[in-house]
RNA sequence: GGCGGCGUAGCCAAGUGGUAAGGCAGAGGUCUGCAAAACCUUUAUUCAUCGGUUCGAUUCCGAUCGCCGCCUCCA
């Protein structure tokens, strides 16, 4: 059974979805302009394990990831720019699909946007307009907290509470709020040309949190089985999406949340003034691969903060090598019929300790140390000679079965061998017989100039790309 | 000021009331013409510091130090 930490209740508890085999899976996902530094990538590729786990799990998902396009901050950068916000945010949604898939996300289902989407959130303010949650006040829709007795109940914020230095940085002025607390659900256009939609509500635009509410009860039912997103997401995006939905229906809202922790860079929060701020290009241009990346963001439980260091990040191109090679070797050796019993037991082990782990909680690091662990005992079993044709056929499918959750080994590298390349490897072994070792050599160093790596077995030359 | 998280070997990092996963790096060995890869052996009497609870704590409690985040518009 699936076991996880929910935000909600505070504690890991068992997994089950509401209807039986179909998980309803919400994640929160980026504004266009700040989705490309390997912070949110991590929060990718934790909602993309939950998925993936998921349906390892034999479920099946429906997978709900919004794209926020309506923020001040792209209106404001997209006037500067003199576009639309949709032509503004069309390259930032270009770029986003292709590291996601770069990185080997599995794309949702579905994939709203908030522009897309006004009409929905109009309706959804005037539902909460009837039920006494909202109110207007110079244009802009507020919601009033204090019709929410539960507000808070996601962050276990104490409002009550003495929040002196906090409240000093809040120019209660500037609100035209019954009550500091409350939030904006539709904000008046204060300029004449910025965007605007001109709806029952007035000439304005939503504010942040509606989206998230609206889009996720279009697709997913007013209620649905999980919920997750960053961890700075707790507060208060997701306290007022609890507000919004629960508000308005009456019923609860999503009945897991799952929050993905922050990743530090050097031991420091990531932040482009503090220069340590890192996009998936900037590591693919310094030569780094996105397996390497996946592997890195994900050998850290979701859970737990990463750090993220270049050093790291090169173990990590090193690691993923390994298993890489390992699994080739895998496929590539020649097996007599027949099982090992012994083996049998470990790959069977294997499996189940992967599936511990990510039952515990989606921990990955001790489901990532049952891969090691299975490299070492096969690459023995290879070197002894003691790996049967059914133990192969087996251990195969184990690394395919982890792998499609994991998704760092890639499809094996099964390329045709290029003629040339062939032809020198040939040359060598024929120098090697002559006992030329300097032409041999020679050969070698020509063929690791261009990227060829090879490697002397008992079985013959193997050769990688670098 | 309030709230929460973290501090484990050279580096990254999992984990647990009963004696420290895994990765990278290092050392020695096997194999090899030499390499590469792989394998074998090895690398924390110790889990920030100081107290307390316990038969026993890295794991629970308290204090201290250090780091990170939230409490605010916005993702």
């Amino acid at each position: 059974m699936l076991n996880f930490y929910n935000t909600l209740s505070g504690r890991v508890e068992e997994f089950r979805p509401m209807v039986e085999g179909e998980v309803r899976f919400y994640y929160c996902g980026p504004t266009v302009w700040d989705f490309a530094h390997i912070g949110n990538f991590r929060s990718f590729i934790c909602a993309d394990i939950v998925r993936r786990y998921l349906k390892y799990k034999g479920l099946r998902v429906m997978h709900v990831m919004n794209i926020t396009d309506i923020e001040d901050r792209i209106i404001a950068l997209s006037e500067k720019a003199g576009e639309t916000i949709d032509d503004y945010t069309a390259r930032y949604i270009e770029a986003l699909w292709q590291d996601f898939d770069a990185l080997g996300c599995e794309r949702p289902e579905v994939v709203p946007r908030a522009t897309r989407h006004i009409p929905e959130m109009v309706d959804l303010i005037e539902r909460l307009e009837e039920r006494g949650h909202a109110y207007r006040s110079e244009g802009s829709i507020y919601y009033r907290i204090s019709s929410f007795p539960e507000y808070g109940k996601l962050s276990k914020i104490n409002f009550a509470g003495n929040i002196a230095g906090a409240s000093e940085r809040i120019d209660t002025d500037r609100y035209e709020k019954e009550d500091a607390r409350d939030f904006a659900v539709w904000k008046a256009a204060s300029t004449p040309d910025e965007p605007a939609w001109d709806t029952s509500l007035g000439h304005g635009r939503p504010g942040w949190h509606i989206e998230c509410s609206a889009m996720s009860m279009k697709y997913l039912g007013e209620t649905f089985d999980i919920h997750a997103g960053g961890i700075d997401l707790v507060f208060p995006h997701h306290e007022n999406e609890i507000a919004q939905s629960e508000g308005a229906t009456g019923k609860q809202f999503a009945r897991s949340w799952i929050h993905f922790e922050h990743l530090k860079v050097d031991g420091e929060s990531m932040s482009k003034s503090k220069g340590n701020y890192y996009t998936f290009r900037d590591l693919t241009a310094q030569g780094f691969t996105a397996p390497a990346v996946r592997y890195f963001l994900l050998s850290v439980p979701y859970r737990k903060q990463i750090n993220f260091t270049l050093d790291g990040l090169r173990a990590a191109e090193k690691t993923v090598a390994g298993l890489r090679d390992f699994r080739a070797r895998l496929e590539e050796a020649k097996v007599e019929s027949g099982l090992n019993a012994g083996l049998h037991e470990t790959t069977t082990n294997a499996l189940k300790s992967f599936e511990e782990g990510m039952d515990d909680d989606l921990n990955t690091s001790m489901a990532l140390a049952v891969i090691h662990n299975l490299s070492r005992e096969v690459n023995t079993a290879i070197a002894r000679r003691t790996l049967l044709e059914d133990n192969k056929r087996e251990i195969v499918e184990v690394l395919s079965k982890i792998d499609s959750v994991f998704n760092i080994l890639g499809s094996p590298p099964r390329e045709m061998l290029e003629e040339e390349i062939q032809q020198l490897i040939d040359e060598r072994q024929e120098a090697r017989r002559r006992r030329d070792f300097e032409r041999a050599d020679e050969v070698r160093d020509e063929l690791s100039d261009r990227g060829i790596v090879l490697e002397d077995t008992k079985d013959g030359v193997r050769w990688k790309r670098k």
